[in-house]
DNA sequence: TGGCTTTACG
DNA sequence: CGTA
DNA sequence: GCCA
């Protein structure tokens, strides 16, 4: 029992996983470059098509402790082995034939009970998505990523008319993502919540083969390869993805030439394809608030800046930055962000975008402040910045770069999506006219890269709703919705939270407050990773 | 078999 | 239809 | 697709 021989693994090939547990950092990466210039396959993260374990711990129980390993048996057929076995096929670059010495051996015996033998684990799950936490990282990647696979192909396939199956497959996935160890059965998730026999089906293919038919077909497919490469493109969606295809259209290059200029957000997501493509590091992101804040709080002190979008859930890239902004005193924050933007233009940082009027601010306030001089209210902004590239390097001072950009000459062309569009009694914009426009900025030699931003506002009231909207992620925000909506018969959305018992609005002054009303435990943003 | 977050803006 |  |  100890010694689990090859057995069938003779048919798989050899995929090494390091425990890095014990073993110095330094030490870990200087193994794993080595094995990377020998062509000695290992991957990084323990799943089911590992067929050798190296770990510096001393006994095969802590190492299955440390994978979390519940179900002891997917270790059958898997060697354990001392990092100088390792070493030794890395000095010989090729895979040794195991001797003894190397294996590491069963804990000793008063151990044992420490470890209960399996009464076969049944995973135990809340309901909802929102009751649980669900980590940035989790144990179960390798099969999440083959889930969300599905939820992409059904989302193309049906678009529009029926997006459900999609949906059917990230729930699954999410309850893979909040799980504390790795599924190594079926059966424990036999019977689970949102886990269905199809999605059952893709486990257990992985589980046994160490990956699912259906999923490596639809990564093969041509087809999906093209709507996924253009769904990717700012403005466009399946919808134009599956047109340009079905039109023979096979690169953004070609798709580019024969674009009908229509769309701002398509001509102009076309052109800087390969900036956006290339994900925000986070200290982009970081160097981009802090800028954008000292800007903000010379036109409104006191302002708030907030970094939200999967940066603020602890990811450290992402495709685009999420800024939103408040003010403890309610009503400062009307027309805010036209004066904003009008300062980022100077600055040279805005690429083109456009400002989306707030209905929900109209309504509410407009009593208050359409007598007081009918402002317009805006709540966000949506468009591409230009940001230096020495961002993603260095951490910079705002104060500096003020100084910086005042030298930096504005881009000849940028004037077709300038101050008129941010007054609101301006003309028409023409972002699209004219056109020396977004592929002659683009082509040229240029010291910044173009960045998908959002700026959004929110009255003080609405904060923490808009706070917490906006951080996300997109799957827990539909769980907790329909959480309220279902289990309290209170309606959730970024504006805030209506109880309709009471009927009224009810009133929160940070986040944790918001699920209290919701009878949730508060989950902290890094824990919305759904 | 109906429901699946939200729902306005451009 | 695409954006959030 | 998955569930009540």
């Amino acid at each position: 029992m100890s010694t689990p021989e090859a057995s069938t693994s003779e048919s798989k090939p050899v995929c090494v996983y390091i425990v890095p547990t014990r073993i110095q950092k330094k030490r870990l990466k200087d193994i794993k470059s080595a094995a990377r210039r020998k062509k000695l396959s290992f991957v990084e993260s323990f799943c089911p098509k590992v067929t050798h374990i190296v770990s510096e711990l001393d006994n095969r129980l802590k190492v299955a402790r440390k994978l979390k390993i519940v179900d002891h048996s997917i270790l059958i057929g898997i060697e354990l082995l001392r990092l100088t076995w390792f070493t030794a096929c890395i000095k010989k670059a090729e895979i040794l034939p195991i001797e003894d010495e190397h294996r590491i051996p069963d804990p000793p015996p008063e151990e044992e009970c420490a470890a209960p033998i399996e009464t076969l684990p049944q995973i135990t799950t809340t309901e909802w998505a929102c009751q649980r936490a669900t980590p940035l990282r989790h144990f179960n990647e390798i099969f999440c990523t083959a889930l969300e696979v599905l939820q992409l192909k059904a989302e193309f396939i049906d678009s529009g008319q029926d997006h459900l199956r999609s949906l059917a497959f990230r729930r699954a996935s999410c309850v893979l993502k909040s799980l504390p160890f790795m599924i190594t059965n079926v059966k424990q998730v036999k019977g689970q919540k949102d886990i269905g026999g199809h999605s059952r089906q893709v486990i257990k293919e992985i589980l046994g083969e160490g990956f699912a038919t259906e999923v490596e077909e639809t990564l093969k497919d041509a087809w999906f390869q093209k709507v996924k490469l253009f769904s990717t493109i700012f403005g466009v969606g399946p919808a134009t993805a599956k047109i340009w295809v079905e039109q023979g259209v096979n690169t953004v290059a070609e798709a580019l030439v024969k674009c009908e200029r229509k769309n701002w957000m398509v001509q102009w997501g076309l052109a800087f394809h390969d900036d956006l493509s290339d994900l925000v590091q986070l200290i982009e992101a970081e160097n981009l608030t802090a800028v954008i804040r000292a800007e903000a709080e010379r036109i409104l002190p006191g302002v708030i800046v907030t970094l939200t979008g999967g940066f603020r859930r602890g990811k450290t890239n992402g495709h685009d930055v999420d800024l939103l902004f408040s003010h403890p005193e309610e009503g400062k924050e009307v027309n805010f962000l036209p004066k904003l933007l009008t300062q980022l233009e100077q600055r040279s940082l805005i690429l083109c975008g456009k400002l989306e009027k707030s209905s929900y601010g109209d309504r509410v306030l407009s009593r208050d402040y359409n007598t007081k001089g009918h402002m317009d209210h805006y709540e966000k902004w949506i468009g591409l910045m230009k940001l230096p590239k020495r961002f993603c390097h260095e951490k910079i001072d705002p104060s500096e770069y003020r100084f910086l950009m005042s030298n930096n000459a504005p881009v000849r062309g940028v004037e077709n999506c300038t101050v008129d569009d941010y007054e609101p009694h301006s003309k028409k914009q023409r972002m699209c006219d004219g056109e020396p426009s977004a592929m002659s900025l683009a082509s040229v030699p240029r010291t910044w890269t173009a960045r998908r931003v959002d700026l959004v506002i929110a009255p003080y009231s609405m904060y923490y709703y808009a706070l917490l909207g906006w951080t996300g992620s997109k799957q827990f925000n539909r769980d907790i919705r329909l959480y309220s909506q279902k289990s309290l018969n209170q309606k959730l959305t970024s504006h805030g939270l209506w109880n309709f018992e009471q009927n009224k609005k009810l009133p929160a002054a940070n986040e944790e407050e918001i699920f209290e009303h919701l009878s949730l435990t508060y989950q902290k943003p890094s824990d919305r990773n759904c």
